[in-house]
DNA sequence: AGCATTCATCAATCGTATCTATGGCTTTTC
DNA sequence: GAAAAGCCATAGATACGATTGATGAATGCT
């Protein structure tokens, strides 16, 4: 295929109209100008320049063929332009995923800031529960991803954002701190983990509650909750996100989520992928960053 | 700049997912692929790609660079292409300049038949008296001019076609066959060399010529003759371009013109301007081609 | 006619692309 | 679980090619 050095040669000849100039403008020597021409012509097959008198003169070919490469030669100037920018945050794509209840509180928060500090980048969001970020962040689908998770994830950066306790959910007039307290009631369940979860909180208080409803919606649970429909456990981010005033909230200390920004890949991280990760932590709840030593669960790596 | 042949590379891992496949593919070793990218890498900046488990995966700015890269591979491609089409003749321009007589005998024959062999040429005529077309030759205004004249032509490649006689050309009724029979009559000189060679001629047989009328047009001086408004001399191609009935021509020996086809730079010529010179030496009237040995006059070079 | 300019050729040096061999890590399999 | 296989990065060696300076030939201007 057509070499790019030769090109560019053959276009600094057009340019300039004789291959001294070339050479100068190239801070090439003379005779590198000369040999590229001979090369460029013997590869093609085609005679690009001819001598007249004291200088040269290019062909019909010769100037088609620099016209193309001085097009190809803007294309590949454009391109690293185009890369700079996504180097400097002024261009590009981010693509989250995040559950419900973080999109309800702090996540947008994060996105109003990351969106003023770098308007060139587009930025997605994506909603999906954690075992599907995980999934979409594996497939690369999405570059981060905001999850809650009660044990360790493996082949992902993570690093913990806050720790998010869990409340017991009940209606105003029902008496009863503990999750025992409830043993009796009807229970309402949210999604398949979280269900899971509360059976294993139950378990160990020494009873298996009585699941009658099944919701993800944090705000529908509320409502039947304040219907005295029955009790439910609830994280604190669903309540910070929606707050029916007829129930009443508990909390369970000890039980809570933690709440984790992943990406995939190893380190570094693209810039894009790192700005948002910082927005992501700055804008959470109780950010941990204040600590030096604060808590990171990687996969394999330790962020430093 | 971007070098070319680490986007090749980069636009083949895109392609095929993997450093190993992409190396398959490249028909290089695996090692070398990770060398490119690796380099890339460090000359951009930018991380393009991420070790992500078993194999990698392109960032955000990789993937973006490696469509970048496929374009540009594209057009380097294609201009590949349009210099093959050039060198096949299936593409290109030449540009001719011809003297009106020319133009209004065997050019004509030269460039149809071109035109149907060459279709894909963009073939185009420019009207010139020689001493303009050397000029628009040397000026790379165009690349062949047919052109005559009665010295050598310096600093350019010419080959003659064929001696262009001389004839006097009188009113149906005027005796005498030499110049010299004519001496006490009006003349009629065509443009600024013609005459000149008109007054040589004349002070050869020993008078100066009473030069009335002036025109370059050879339909109108033979009109004026035919109007017994004077004599003059006509070259044998403007006759058989135009013959008016009611003059009466006589030949003059070894006082014609040579007709040549000359083309600027050194050989060898560019595949158009090579393929439009054999049609017009084919078409002209008296080809010499026939001899081994015809003759060639060329400013230093000499034909073989 | 002499001189400056322009381009091609030649020999030598330096940079760099590619290869083989090797090691670390992850995923899969028995 | 441990072993095996797959995938990528690193290191060192080799060879090709680009660049340079010097030289020569030809042209055009003064």
């Amino acid at each position: 295929m057509l070499d790019v050095t030769r090109l560019r040669v053959l276009a600094a000849v057009a340019r300039h109209g004789s291959v001294t100039a070339a050479a100068e403008a190239l801070h090439y020597a003379q005779p590198s100008v000369s040999h590229h021409l001979a090369r460029l012509e013997a590869e093609t097959g085609s005679r690009l320049v001819q001598r007249s008198g004291r200088g040269i003169r290019l062909t019909e070919a010769g100037r088609l063929l620099a016209d193309r490469a001085e097009e190809i030669l803007g294309r590949l100037d454009a391109a690293e332009e185009e890369l700079a920018a996504h180097a400097g945050l002024r261009a590009g794509r981010v693509r989250l995923a995040a559950f419900p209840s973080a999109l309800g509180t702090f996540v947008p928060v994060a996105a109003a800031a990351f969106d003023e500090a770098y308007p060139g980048i587009d930025l997605r969001f994506r909603e999906a529960e954690p075992p599907a970020a995980i999934d979409l962040l594996r497939r690369g689908e999405v570059d981060v991803a905001v999850i809650f998770t009660h044990e360790d994830v493996t082949g992902l950066r993570t690093e913990e954002l806050f720790e998010d306790e869990t409340y017991l959910v009940t209606p105003l007039d029902w008496a009863g701190d503990g999750l025992a307290d409830h043993r009796g009631r009807r229970w309402i369940g949210g999604c398949e983990r979280c269900r899971a979860e509360l059976l294993r909180a139950c378990a160990a208080e020494g009873f298996t509650p009585d699941i009658r409803f099944t919701t993800d919606d944090y705000v529908a649970v509320q409502q039947l909750v304040a219907r005295n429909l029955g009790v439910t456990t609830l994280p604190g981010l669903a309540l910070a996100a929606h707050r029916n005033e007829r129930v009443r909230v508990v909390p369970l200390p000890g039980r809570g989520r933690r709440v984790l920004v992943a990406v995939a890949g190893e380190a570094p991280d693209p810039p894009a992928t790192r700005a948002l990760t910082e927005m992501i932590r700055a804008s959470s709840p109780r950010p941990p960053a204040a600590e030096p030593g604060h808590r990171v669960t990687a996969g394999r790596a330790t962020l430093p």
